[in-house]
DNA sequence: GAGTCGTGGGT
DNA sequence: TACCCAAGACT
């Protein structure tokens, strides 16, 4: 008799899920929910928003830091900016940090602390888009949602040889997950598609041996599955050039200030500098200094954000007066580490006070 | 649809 | 080395 190759397929990845699912600190297995586990819908939003565009293995700190500090959403409405903003420097694209906190206080005060269940009132959340709505809301309230993000895009891509490349294709890609999600366990089916992208069905090398839906995947059988997904190419980043001044105080300390809009990097913590935008250059000579002193040459730091190169001159002082400083504040070396500090500026300080940030080793 | 928005790891 | 990429959202 005739079987649904769909259905076959769906049946088979849930399966594989169950055995071969990863271990990861947000998540509840499957064996956690038959035994009457329940997914906390604060922790999957907090994990979806942290694994934007992150790798699984830079959240989980983060994650672990942010639940045993802010365990439930009344407890993160209650948290300032700003304290939002130091957990959550290192961790990159900030407007996540910001729209974190506002969606704690919309939750908080318009929802009793409850998260909506649906992807369209999910959608409607700051910082809360297609793929986060619909991971929420089939992780954490069991609707059977398309959820696509980069690894179910190249799975299916993969499965039928979509020609069609990204982003066009994603209309798309999104019908034909929709197809394949039941309606019982949608959560673990996405998940089980984004751990196949993410172990099996990778970028490069993809397994496809041991790939549970191997079968009738299209790519595999007529052509290179890793020239799937179809891509657009890439603009080169251009390379911008600034200053950063570490001014210490005869103290140790270090004259910081807030970063003002709504755009690169804002409202983290920076040294003073000059006006480097990713469109223009700002001044790389001493004379960007914020104030006369005895400014030193010290290196040249390089950093790499997504769209463009900086490449910063740090210059540094020493025995800096505090009532030097017009604004901003003094920063003491043991306080140094909790700032909200993107690592940009701090490299642009270590450059000027090597051991200015301690590493702690990573456990593994 | 195309830009903007971070960072670290892998090849 | 110089890329590529990672559980995207917002404008």
């Amino acid at each position: 008799m005739l079987t649904s190759p769909s259905f076959d397929r769906t049946d088979k990845l849930l399966a594989w899920y169950d055995r071969h699912h990863r271990i990861l600190p947000w998540r509840v297995t499957p064996t956690e929910q038959m035994r009457g586990a329940k997914p906390d819908p604060y922790r999957v939003w907090l994990s979806e928003i942290m694994l934007q565009q992150t790798t699984v293995e830079a959240v989980k700190s983060y994650f672990t830091a942010f639940v045993e500090r802010w365990p439930d959403i009344e407890a993160m409405a209650k948290a300032s900016e700003d304290d939002i903003l130091r957990a959550w420097a290192g961790l990159g694209y900030y407007s996540r940090a910001r729209n974190l906190k506002k969606c704690a206080d919309l939750v908080a005060t318009q929802y009793s602390g409850k998260f909506p269940a649906s992807t369209a009132a999910l959608k409607e959340l700051p910082g809360i888009g297609d793929y986060t709505s619909a991971a929420i809301a089939a992780i954490a309230f069991g609707e059977p949602a398309a959820v696509v993000d980069g690894n179910v895009e190249r799975v299916i891509s993969r499965l039928f040889a979509i020609d069609t490349p990204l982003p066009a294709a994603k209309t798309q890609i999104r019908a034909l997950m929709g197809d394949m999600t039941p309606p019982a366990r949608p959560g673990d089916f996405a998940q089980a598609m984004m751990d196949l992208g993410a172990t099996i069905c990778t970028p490069r090398r993809p397994a496809c041996a041991i790939c549970p839906i191997n079968e009738g995947c299209k790519a595999l059988g007529e052509h290179d599955p890793e020239q799937f997904p179809r891509k657009a190419p890439k603009a080169q980043k251009p390379v911008r050039t600034g200053a950063a001044f570490i001014a210490i105080a005869d103290d140790g300390s270090i004259l910081l200030r807030k970063r003002k809009g709504e755009g690169l990097l804002a409202g983290m913590t920076e040294v003073p500098g000059s006006g480097w935008t990713a469109r223009i250059d700002g001044d790389a000579s001493i004379e960007a200094a914020p104030f006369p002193a005895g400014w030193v040459a010290s290196g040249v730091i390089t950093h790499v954000f997504t769209h463009f190169e900086l490449r910063l001159s740090v210059y540094s002082a020493r025995n800096i007066a505090r009532h030097t400083a017009e604004d901003g504040w003094w920063s003491a070396p043991e306080e140094l580490g909790g700032e909200a500090l993107p690592t940009v500026m701090k490299k642009a300080i270590t450059a000027a006070i090597p051991g200015a940030f301690k590493q702690q080793a990573k456990r593994h």
